[in-house]
DNA sequence: CTAATAGTGTCTTTTAGACAGTATGTA
DNA sequence: TACATACTGTCTAAAAGACACTATTAG
């Protein structure tokens, strides 16, 4: 490890104070049956994730959206936050905390930045910092809303076949679903709709289309203990 | 609102900087069969969560955990992070991001400090900046990972009976459980184990005490929904 | 004995997994 | 026609809610 000048920044009060504040994304998507991150490659020439740093008058998630753009041309992808990691010898750089995010993109989504790209999420690689622990975090959040949330709305498109839907589920959750248990349960969670539409072309019998009630966040009908109001 | 001077910071980059990285704690307890979190007085008069700056060589749970010892005089309490809050008009003093914690603390703890209280976790009365929407995810958070997780070993004693495992179930769910079906399922997660002791005192049959089989967080038996490795 | 709390057993409903069999398209 | 994919129906097992009944203490 090389000697690094470390930055500091000191607040008007006299105090020693964070010399920045960064995001990072961990951008997750779907390609053929399995779930993919972005990495992109960094200054120092490790891989990590795509971030930058937070602007005095912006929100974190701002410059996550940001970033994200430029990244893969996207606007109005799902974002969550994940957590702040903010060990002071996280960076070598400095006092750096930084303010994790998930991102859900569409299956097919290509990267603009020719620096990026995609990775397995399960086994990506070496990761620059403790960006290794933020992707297993966000493959475990992701996971474990799967069934009570429609998160599933940022990977699929508008309109989609409940086959195409499996293999989304199945690429987040890492397994594999029978296709009739998998229709029932999924219109069972009370988040999905008919669009009355069927998919043209492909070989077999045409599939009826959905679509998600709503595209903003919401939790589907599961709840496996009550709880008041629930 | 009073006109403020804004705090600032500059980086030595020439960058401006947060002016500071604060964390901010909801720090949940039961109290009869109630489900309370401790507020306490700030210096301009308005009550809001306990809280403070982290240092520069500072992980921001080590200044959770200093905090809360400082409150309610406990060392080794159940400290989780909820997320970072970091709107940059959050707080009028200036930028100033706060990363929230979730502490449990046991039945029966009381407030060291003077200024701070118990308030009930519904209901909590008006609190200082986005304090009731910290309150509300931390809410959320625990009821969310009730059945799923030990976090309960942050309330329960090391040896409990399970009819006052079961108060402090209903108080975090906001629910009543019949308690012939709460032992069954109780016991059926895997995480507690009989410690062979039953308790004394009091009117009615003695009661078997249990213990969590460990008081690290872990999860427990149930999944709704199979997962690879699962 | 009664009152009070602890604990067992069992019935019913709901949910999830598995899978046989039918429907509807293309080549 | 064969073949591929979409969809329906049903059986089984596991989990959750409800509740009757038994057990063990104090007075």
């Amino acid at each position: 490890m090389l000697a690094v000048n470390r930055w500091s920044a000191q607040n008007s009060e006299g105090y020693e104070a964070p010399a920045g504040l960064a995001v990072d994304a961990v951008v997750l998507g779907v390609r053929g049956a399995e779930l993919v991150a972005l990495v992109t490659r960094r200054p120092e020439g490790a891989c990590g994730l795509p971030g930058g740093f937070v602007g005095p008058a912006e929100r974190p998630e701002e410059t996550a959206a940001r970033k994200l753009e430029e990244k893969t041309g996207l606007r109005e992808v799902y974002l969550e936050q994940l957590g702040t990691f903010a060990d002071p010898r996280r960076d070598p750089r400095g006092w750096i905390p930084t303010v994790a995010y998930l991102a859900l993109v569409p299956v097919g989504t290509e990267p603009t930045d020719p620096e990026a790209s995609w990775r397995r999420a399960q086994d990506p690689g070496p990761l620059a910092f403790d960006h290794a622990e933020i992707l297993a975090l966000a493959r475990d959040r992701v996971a474990g809303k799967l069934w009570w949330s429609n998160v599933a709305v940022g990977i699929l498109p508008g309109a989609f076949a409940l086959s195409e839907a499996r293999v989304v589920y199945e690429a987040i959750a890492g397994t594999r679903y029978d296709p009739a248990t998998f229709a029932r349960d999924l219109r069972a969670t009370g988040l999905i709709e008919p669009t009355g539409e069927r998919r043209a072309g492909g070989t077999g019998r045409p599939a009826a289309l959905y679509r998600f009630h709503s595209r903003a966040p919401a939790w589907g009908a599961g709840r496996r203990k009550r709880v008041a109001g629930g």
